[in-house]
DNA sequence: ATTTATTTTTAGACAAACCTAAAAAATAAA
DNA sequence: TTTATTTTTTAGGTTTGTCTAAAAATAAAT
């Protein structure tokens, strides 16, 4: 139905509405890491389909349609990731790059499959959301721990990033998807955080790493 | 590092090459539904990626390392379509098309991880060979069956067609790869034969049938 | 309110992969 | 061995998705 170039954007579009409304050109340019100038071309392409509105220099959103296919992509996307990481044993930061591939795969019936194979998960390893063969998913009320106030025990739902290196530091901390937590110290000078962990050892993290840690009251 | 479509190309030539050694622009034409001036283009760029030999008029044949690359496709061709099978309950007939776009993914990592899972199958569902990361495979010396002598026992080992018409007779005859069977008879009039399968029943099939049934001695 | 800077669009080009129509080469038939 | 047929290649074009360079629109600063 629509070409991979196509879809990209239309994911892209999708992911930077989260942020604003509007999307623009130049965000849409970074985002994909093409010029403004195939932009332009593109988003021309797609308001002809009716996938986005678009007015020269008022920037682009999805329409009815438009949401619609980002969804379906996003739900390839991350039902992928979650078989890599939980059937194939990849790594948490290695499954981005080949869910970019598979999410384009065209065949609903793939997808459908996969996902009873996968018993209908909720949520892809790095937390996010899977939507149904309807489009619908759950969101979770999450905050990032860097704004969580002390004392209260939530749970890490999320990760803000998904690169190695947060991997690597996670794991050296002791801290994955679903682990449970306590603040107990906020210091002002640099903005660490000291945390109670599965009600037992207390650990130090840093306010960048607060700051990608999303999670939910329990 | 190859596109999809110089892939879809050089398997095309692989497949080509098991019937005759020179492989004809009109061959490659029909079987990947282009037409020949687009083959002609097609090889001068294959050849000068040194992935075929080719001169004009003459035919093309693969070079050794684009031998590697076809049997590196196919590779993924058939795990995938173990995979669609084996784990995600597709029908034999249903699964040509979908491996035909999963092949493409370029990931040797995922390749290798989900031959590992589904425990390094030696044959794809139509009893076609898979090739192991490095090339090799194992050619099973199978012959039709209709050109079987009577009276020698044998078992199913692959079929000439995937369609869904030829899956859905031999559920109904209660044939299967794997399946053990015996000729009783052959008939001049038509070609069709009476098998004994499974040591128990005795079934008739027809010439057509027979033809596109490959076996192996036990 | 101008000038300056940034953002976005146009204009023109290019590579990939396909096409049609016509020419040329190779094969087969007379 | 000509002539006819088939196969293959060339020539010229199209679509998709990208690019650079330059122009135009918008936003920010003086
Ligand atoms: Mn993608
Ligand atoms: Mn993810
Ligand atoms: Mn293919
Ligand atoms: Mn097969």
């Amino acid at each position: 139905m629509y070409t991979v170039a196509e879809e990209n954007y239309i994911k892209a579009v999708y992911h930077l509405q989260q942020q604003q409304e509007m999307v623009s050109t130049n965000a849409l340019s970074a985002e994909l890491q093409t010029r403004p100038a195939s932009v332009t071309d593109m988003l021309k392409k797609l308001k002809s389909k009716r996938i986005v509105s678009y007015e020269p220099y008022q920037g682009v959103k999805l329409s009815g349609e438009g949401k619609k296919v980002a969804l379906a992509i996003i739900r390839k996307h991350r039902l992928w990731e979650y078989f890599l990481v939980d059937k194939l044993q990849f790594g948490w930061d290695e499954v981005h790059e080949v869910a970019e591939e598979l999410e384009h795969i065209s065949s609903t019936k793939l997808v459908d499959k996969l996902d009873a194979y996968l018993g209908f998960p909720k949520f892809d390893p790095h937390g996010d959301p899977i939507p149904d063969s309807k489009g619908r998913f759950t969101a979770q009320t999450q905050e990032q721990l860097s704004c969580v106030a002390p004392d209260k025990t939530v749970e890490i739902t999320a990760v803000g990033s998904q690169s190695t290196e947060l991997l690597e530091l996670l794991k050296h901390k002791g801290l994955q998807m679903g682990t449970r937590l306590e603040i107990k110290k906020i210091f002002e000078f640099d903005g660490s955080l000291e945390l109670k962990i599965r009600n037992q050892q207390v650990i130090t993290i840093s306010r960048d790493l607060a700051s990608v840690l999303f999670v939910k009251q329990v």
